[in-house]
Formats: C-alpha cells, structure tokens, sequence
RNA sequence: GGAGAUGUGGCAGAGUGGUCUAUUGCGUCUGAUUCGAAAUCAGAAGUCCGCGAAAGCGGUCCGGGGGUUCGACUCCCUCCAUCUCCGCCA
C-alpha cells in the first residue's frame, strides 16, 4: 500500500509511478473519495466533541441529583445524527481502501521503463557455458532415469503435480538441505519453519490478496490459504509488531512448498517441471531500516547467485522493467538458469524490494530516533528447485546417459557422484 | 470436538453504567543530589486520524467486529487467542 498522504499531497508523483508501470488506477475516484471522506471527519468530530460535553452535563447533574431528561432527549437526536455522519464515513473509508489495496507498488527510479519481459536488462551473465553435443529434454532423461512420476502425480492429484521418485526423490531433498545450509551457515539467516496454511489478513499484508484471488488455493471451509511462497507467512510473521531497531535486519530462510493455480498460464512452455501446482522452494525474507534496503537487496541477489555458481550453473541477472515488476515491488532482479537441450532461459529466483509497501498493509514497524516508522520487507527466492532441476538435468547429463550429481550435492546424497542409467 | 475461565498501557495488576483525564506497583526518560553510580526526591511520557503556517485544538484506542444506551473498560451478541478439565489423535 502507498502512503496514503501521497493521494492528497504529491499525487502527481503516484500518476507517474504508475504510468512508467503501465498500471491502470482510477486515481480521480480516489482522490474525491479521500477529500469527501475528510469532510465527513471533520464533521464527525464536531459531533463527537458536542456528545461528549453533552454526556458530560448530563453525568453532573445526575451526580448532583437534578433532573437530566430534558438534556437526555436533546441528546438523543446528536447521537443519531453521529450514526449517520459515522456510516457514511465508514462506507467512504471503505471504499477508498478497497481501492487502495489494488494499487501497485512505485517502481524506484532506477528501474527500466519498460511494458514487457522483452524490456527488461540484462546485467550479467556468468557460469561456465554448456559445451558438448546436444543433451535430452529433461523430462526423457528423468523417465529414462525413473526420477520423476507425472503420470501418477497426474492421476492422484491433477497435471502439475509431480511425484519424486527414489534418487529423484533423494535429489529434491538435497538441493533443498543445500540451499537451506548455506543460506544458515554462511549468509546468516535464522531458519523458519512456518505453516503452511494462512489467513486471509496475511495474504492482504504480503499483496496476493485482493487482487490475484484466482492464483490461489483455498481452504474454504476455515477461511485459508495455501502459501504461494513462503514469503506470506516469513513476513506476516510480524504483522502489527513494532520491531526493537537494534534487531534490524531480521533474516529468515525457510523452505516449504509452494501451491499455485497458475489460473490460465497453461502452454506448450510448460512441459514438465517448468510450471507447476505445487512446487519446493526456499526462500529469503528480510526486514530492514528504510535505509539499508538498497544495500541488503544487492546483498541478497548475491545469496541466490551464489547457489548457481556452487551449481556450477550457466545464469544471468536481470532487472526487471517497470512493467514487469511484481505487484509490490519498489525494484526487482530476475535470476535466470540456461537450459541446453530446451535452449532457454528459466526463472529460478526472483528478489525484490518492497520498501515500505508491505510494512504498511502488515503494519510492520520500528522506532529510529524516537519516530515510529515502517521497516522495509525484501524477499528472493533462494531457490525454486524446479527448474534449477531442470537446468542440472539438462546440463549434467554423461556420455553413458547418467546423471552427474554436482559436487556440493554430493554429501547430501550419500557421497553418491552419479545417478546411472537404468540396466535395460 | 465438549465444558468452564480469562483477555486492560513496556510488564504486573485494580476497575461491574457517568468524578476514568484508566488506581497502584515495577520498568523507561528528564532533572535535582553525587567525583561518578546506587539510593532518594521532583517531573515527564503511549497509538492512530483529522483541522491548523505554527502554537495548539478535536477525535480515537481497555483482544477484533457489531449491538443496547444521552453515555460502555463495565451490559448483550459474535469472532479470535490463551489457560484448566474431559474426549480424540500422529
């Protein structure tokens, strides 16, 4: 959520925010609501300030024994007219939030105009490339292997929802311990192990509700949802909190998986592992002063690059264009892995800058220098292993036709080097 | 799931329809005293919204929401959380 100060004081700031995103807001409808629901207030204080003198007379001249009806009759009809101002304020107010909530975030400054994907920049590229004759489609080579069951995910559960399999199991499990690990040993994140299932309020504070409803997975009959990311409950962690400064910044890693809809995305871009229902990710969540934000976003870009170079993953950074970005987000870098045998570039990680826009819609605050004020949320994947799987299984693939485990997988998985192929 | 109880400021804990501007204690901050500290004494302090150039003024907040009333911390309804007992269960 923006400032609401800024609707009345520096809109023109708010229309070209969201003019370089290419949103569309009906700005002037909010504006008039905010001038009339400002009246109302107004007016409602007045009446509020007179009640109260009211109540005050009449509890005096009880206490001294006199008698109040005729003060107590008059009285009635200001406390009927409060109920009427107070309606028309709440429905104003209302409706003016309502709105508010639909309203993105502000791209910074230094974000790329742009409409679509094909805008945005790329800022480097690194990795050692793929070099060798073409690899299978991973979805052959994980049949021919027997990692992966779609088939029977598909008749348990739905297309989308893969079953591991035995060491396609045991690989999943490892890449997860190894993001989780270095995240915890070397970048200094607490580990979280959160639920799963959330309220509606967290899903409004991190921005999934009310605008991507459809995306979600619902658990009508209690009012929950499936987390999208572990980035709802990793934040809402401390909704309506005022943090102690001296523990900024707050950094938490978790892994769970993750439930999406993918309402209408369907393609023939997402065979296989590259877009699916339910999916393992692990993700980073920080909250920080508002002027470390900067900083700690580049810091946690590194994070996420530094698992594909152990990898040893063909990746490259992008920065994402205006209208690109995520709902919420004030800036965002885009992570992406090479897929040798598909020829494309896959999204593993995407960590973004919310600045204060989640912290308002939570109410995540701190005091600095005595002012309570909201903190800063980011977050990144770190990482999604789907498609990180697909990039390993496309790249790691030897002349045999096994499975090279890479190196800093290897202890996960029992000191083993390589998957073999199945014995025909 | 059933029965009962509780929810008040940073913390503890009073308050059962109007002297609540929320008693009191602890803690916090600022002074005084002290070489400095402790102790003691005095004083101050919350949230959010609005009006205002400012000083300031008004409103709001006792778990959330709604209701009754001239007036609600107090009465009613509802939801949530916690505790105790019972039941069930990895």
């Amino acid at each position: 959520m923006l400032d609401p100060r800024l609707y009345r004081e520096d809109i023109d700031r708010i229309r070209q925010g969201l003019e370089r995103r290419g949103a569309k807001v009906d700005l002037d409808t909010m504006v008039n609501l905010d001038i009339e629901k400002r009246k109302i207030n107004v007016r409602l204080d007045q009446l509020k300030s007179e009640r109260n003198a009211a109540t005050e007379k009449i509890a005096q001249m009880k206490r001294s024994g006199q008698d109040a009806q005729e003060h107590i009759e008059k009285t009635r009809a200001l406390g009927d007219e409060i109920k009427v101002q107070q309606d028309k304020f709440n429905d104003l107010e209302g409706r003016f939030q309502a709105m508010a909530l639909l309203v993105p975030n502000l791209p910074q400054a230094s974000v790329p105009d742009g409409r679509t994907s094909a805008d945005n920049v790329v800022r480097r590229e690194s990795g050692r490339k793929y070099e060798g004759p073409k690899p299978k489609h991973h979805l052959d080579f994980s049949r021919e292997l027997g990692l992966h069951d779609f088939e029977r995910g598909a008749k348990i559960a739905g297309s989308g929802f893969p079953i591991y399999v035995g060491l396609g199991a045991r690989l999943e499990r490892a890449l997860i311990n190894f993001f989780l690990d270095e995240h915890i040993t070397h970048n200094g994140f607490t580990e979280i192990q959160p639920p799963v299932l959330v309220n509606q309020a967290a899903m409004i504070g991190t921005g999934q509700l009310p605008k991507f409803a459809e995306d979600m997975y619902t658990i009508g009959d209690d009012g929950l949802y499936l987390v999208p990311t572990a980035e709802v409950p990793l934040t809402n962690m401390h909704s309506n909190e005022v943090l102690d400064a001296a523990s900024l910044p707050i950094a938490y890693a978790a892994y769970t998986t993750c439930f999406r809809r993918e309402a209408g995305s369907w393609g023939k871009e997402t065979r296989g592992f590259q877009r699916l229902h339910q999916f393992d990710k692990v993700e980073m969540v920080q909250f920080t002063e508002p002027s470390k934000s900067e900083e700690a976003h580049q810091k946690l870009v590194g994070y996420a690059e530094g698992l594909l170079q152990k990898l040893d993953l063909h990746y490259r950074v992008l920065e994402l264009c205006t209208g690109d970005m995520g709902f919420g987000a004030a800036k965002c870098y885009d992570l992406e892995v090479f897929a040798p045998a598909e020829e494309r570039w896959l999204e593993v990680s995407s960590v973004s800058n919310f600045e204060d826009f989640q912290a308002r819609r939570a109410n995540i605050r701190t005091k600095l220098e005595g002012k309570t004020q909201f903190v800063h949320t980011l977050n990144g994947s770190g990482l999604a292993t789907p498609r990180v799987l697909v990039a390993l299984l496309e790249r790691n693939q030897t002349a045999e036709g096994g499975f090279r485990i890479p190196e800093v997988l290897q202890p996960y998985m029992g000191g083993l080097k390589e998957i073999p192929p199945k014995k025909k």
